[in-house]
DNA sequence: TCCAAATGTGCACACGTGTTCAGATACCGG
DNA sequence: CCGGTATCTGAACACGTGTGCACATTTGGA
């Protein structure tokens, strides 16, 4: 009953507002019987927005003169600009992004894929891109989180028409790539090899530090290395392994042991368990900070290893944690700001020139030496 | 004179693409001299999407049909529905949904303003909730990270017609909530109380939490109170104090010390040192577990005091690090599950039923005892 | 005073989609 | 074979915006 009255005073602003849709008086007769079974409706449609049409009415000029004023490149007379920008104010109104996009303009929309967002580094990465891309102007539609981040979801995401697609963790299906090439929206690859060379991507040199952190260790007198990895089917995870072994083989040596967790803090340190029963080993590599500190737990608290005297102890990425006093994580920094600056200068380039070749922009890590070495 | 040559050329094309997306050669002889100045040209437009028109032009149908095959309520011939479906995968349409919005149907947008993205509680919600929203089939445009979220960025942002406006962290000017009321865009407020008490909220029992963990350092045998919280002017951060104080008074006690940080790791270990120096207190309570996390740090390694024994510490939040065997804080536990399964929650009812009544979910926190009481 | 140039404005179209409505086609009983 | 009905389909409109083009108005100079 309240709703009933409600609505058609709703209805009412409604009729007065535009021409005449007079749909909600006419829907009226029906509405008390569907009311009750309003739930079987799929979805309401959206509520009437304010549109440039109500503001021309309200400042009694035309609708074109709305969108002039709105559009600092078109022109309108100062002062009426001024009174439209005011009314406008007033009753709330905001040019329909999505609308305007019709007209080609582009959407300022862009996808970003972030993986499951279980791990800091992601997160951190994550917060970065955000905040860069608001500064930038454009804004981050995401998808991610644990078992989230499906093609299914990742074709629906593509509905809306994206000035780009920014793809860092998960993997990607070639369908998807496919789909999105038929699009035309441009796809910039971050924090592994893109799938297709011919996609902007940002990349870091992972053989580099890993060879670095092992040559670290080496100095520091270490010889019997153990390496604790990602999912071996991650490239960047391979990269790094490859540099782990590459550079001890340079030394004449080789991996005594070696395995593949999770990235988890608590898959590093049962991984570590694993490792370091033997105590075969002096030195031990991790693929990214999680789990090296993890396998520093681990050392610590569950074998009763001194680090870095029994033991040194190397992450990658270098997370927030690993600066807490508690750690102080010897590791290779994995850039972060310099990562996002490069993400969105790729982006800012691709929008103003669409039709230039693929850039790739190589990050160079860099060790931090710290406590656990 | 370029662009004059330009401008007819890029019509041509236009014209022609339906058919034959001619672009570049006849865009050719142009590109020589607009090359030099490109940047001069603001933004190109978005390059052509495949639409619904061309499908109907590939399967020999009308673009009717095409759009009928996309939607199930709609009727179309069996047949030809999954011959439309199949040409569309090849060509790689997708049906625009912005276009498809203005109908009136909804965006499936759904705004999410993050806050400062600084702390690690604020990423593991974010995270958790743009897996929900994902597994909702609600995209979420994030706004967020430090000095990002500004009053210019949400109005930006409000030109998008969402379906909806998911306040969590960062605050919110009174401009922008009136403007969000006259688009008629929901809001959903969550961590803190709305400002305008008839938008929907999720808000956690802050004075219980913190009630229940003096009531725990009580029975501890402590009396001499420490609190150390975040800004002072959040609402969220003013319940927690008077938790804390009220539940003293209770006992007859007030707080010895007391002092605001800004929810960090590093300004709690500060803070904590200044309010640790003079060895007055044998309990402190901090506003969240990072702040938390920085004390016990200061407290070991500034300070040599032994936790718990010298200093009971408990935090708020329980966030993954207080998990970890370095520290195994005892904390109130700030559940992140049903907060972001209540704001999903809040959200679909609301988009169901725009105009049922606002609803407060209230969240209890619960103690979680380690090793640091 | 008159004309050309400059300035300001509104009409009308386009963008890509969902949906109504009337018309076309197939089917079936008489 | 005919008429009625159920099934299927395409033309046309609406959604809210940007912009080219033609027209209206003002300005300046001779």
């Amino acid at each position: 009953m309240c709703t009933r009255v409600q609505i058609p005073a709703l209805g009412d602003t409604h009729v007065t507002v535009r021409g005449d849709p007079a749909h909600p008086t006419t829907d009226d007769p029906v509405r008390p019987m569907t009311d009750e079974n309003a739930p079987l409706q799929p979805t309401p449609r959206r509520p009437r927005r304010v549109t440039a049409q109500d503001v021309a009415q309200a400042a009694g000029v035309s609708r074109t003169a709305v969108s002039r004023a709105f559009n600092p490149d078109s022109y309108l007379d100062p002062a009426k600009r001024e009174r439209v920008l005011k009314t406008a104010l007033d009753i709330g109104y905001r040019p329909n992004a999505l609308a305007a996009s019709l007209q080609g303009t582009r959407t300022g929309l862009v996808g970003v894929i972030a993986g499951d967002l279980g791990s800091p580094y992601d997160s951190e990465v994550l917060a970065a891109l955000v905040a860069s891309l608001t500064r930038a102007d454009k804004w981050p539609l995401v998808l991610g989180g644990p078992d989230a981040v499906t093609d299914q979801a990742i074709l629906s995401v593509l509905r809306y028409p994206l000035d780009a697609l920014i793809i860092r963790g998960g993997s990607l299906g070639p369908e998807i790539t496919a789909t999105c090439e038929k699009l035309n929206i441009p796809m910039i690859f971050a924090g592994r090899i893109g799938s297709n060379p011919q996609a902007d991507s940002v990349v870091c040199d992972n053989r580099a530090g890993t060879t670095e952190a092992v040559d670290l260790l080496l100095n520091g007198g270490r010889r019997r290395f153990g390496y604790l990895g990602g999912p071996a089917n991650w490239s960047s995870e391979r990269e790094r392994l490859a540099g782990v072994v590459s550079r001890l083989a340079g030394a004449g040596l080789a991996l005594v042991a070696h395995r593949h967790a999770d990235y988890t803090f608590e898959g590093g340190r049962r991984a570590a368990r694993a490792l370091l029963d033997t105590r075969a080993l002096d030195a031990l590599i991790c693929g990214n900070d999680a789990m090296a500190l993890g396998a520093l737990c681990c050392a610590r608290h569950d074998l009763g290893l001194a680090v870095p005297d029994d033991l040194a102890l190397v992450g990658f990425d270098d997370i927030a944690m690993a600066r807490w006093p508690e750690y102080r994580l010897t590791t290779v920094r994995n850039p972060i700001e310099s990562t996002v600056a490069a993400i969105v200068r790729l982006l800012e380039m691709r929008m103003a020139h669409p039709q230039r070749p693929a850039e790739r922009v190589m990050i160079t890590p860099t060790l931090i030496a710290r406590a656990t070495h």
